[in-house]
DNA sequence: GCCAACGTTGGC
DNA sequence: GCCAACGTTGGC
């Protein structure tokens, strides 16, 4: 059991938007950072905890809980031709690139990165770290459990 | 829109 | 294999 931090842009695909998907699922597809890839194709499981996290927004920060629903499989945008995720040097016999689904579980009150940044608890997290910029970084058990219980809080 | 930081590409 | 140039990310 592992946990992560995955980030979306809410414009795209909002934690609201997840939740009200059918079975309140998606795909994560898109990534194409190695490292990132990595996460997914080689340590993610169905079970895993997720942090759902809103970027390039008004206000940065995790918007909801969410858990792996899947465990990695080939992301097909990466043979739309002429698609925003089309890779060719990506074949279906040798896919370059993977998707997990996300199932979204429950809402919390939202933390901003700006109040992260005020967490003790929180300041090795690898979001937190200057110049990161990974889509997917795993987060400890402390840090989870830090993270889980301030979004559990009213308002 | 700016810009720092990072990842990738490609010439050599 | 080096490294400069370029593209992207993402907070501010």
């Amino acid at each position: 059991m592992a946990y992560w931090l995955m980030k979306s842009e809410p414009d795209e695909i909002s934690f609201d938007d997840v939740l009200a998907a059918p079975g309140q699922t998606v795909a994560w597809f898109g990534v194409r950072n190695y490292q990132a890839r990595n996460f997914m194709r080689d340590q993610m499981a169905p079970g895993d905890g997720v942090l759902f996290y809103h970027s390039s927004c008004a206000e940065p920060g995790v918007a909801g809980i969410a858990e792996v629903a899947s465990s990695a499989y080939p992301d097909a945008a990466q043979f739309e031709q002429g698609g925003k995720y089309f890779d060719p040097k990506s074949t279906p016999a040798a896919p370059r690139w993977v998707a997990v689904d996300v199932h979204a579980l429950e809402r919390g009150s939202y933390l901003p990165l700006a109040e992260m940044r005020t967490m003790p608890a929180l300041e090795d997290m690898v979001l937190l770290q200057k110049g990161s910029r990974l889509s997917i970084s795993p987060i400890t058990a402390a840090q989870w459990r830090t993270i889980v219980k301030r979004l559990r809080q009213p308002a």
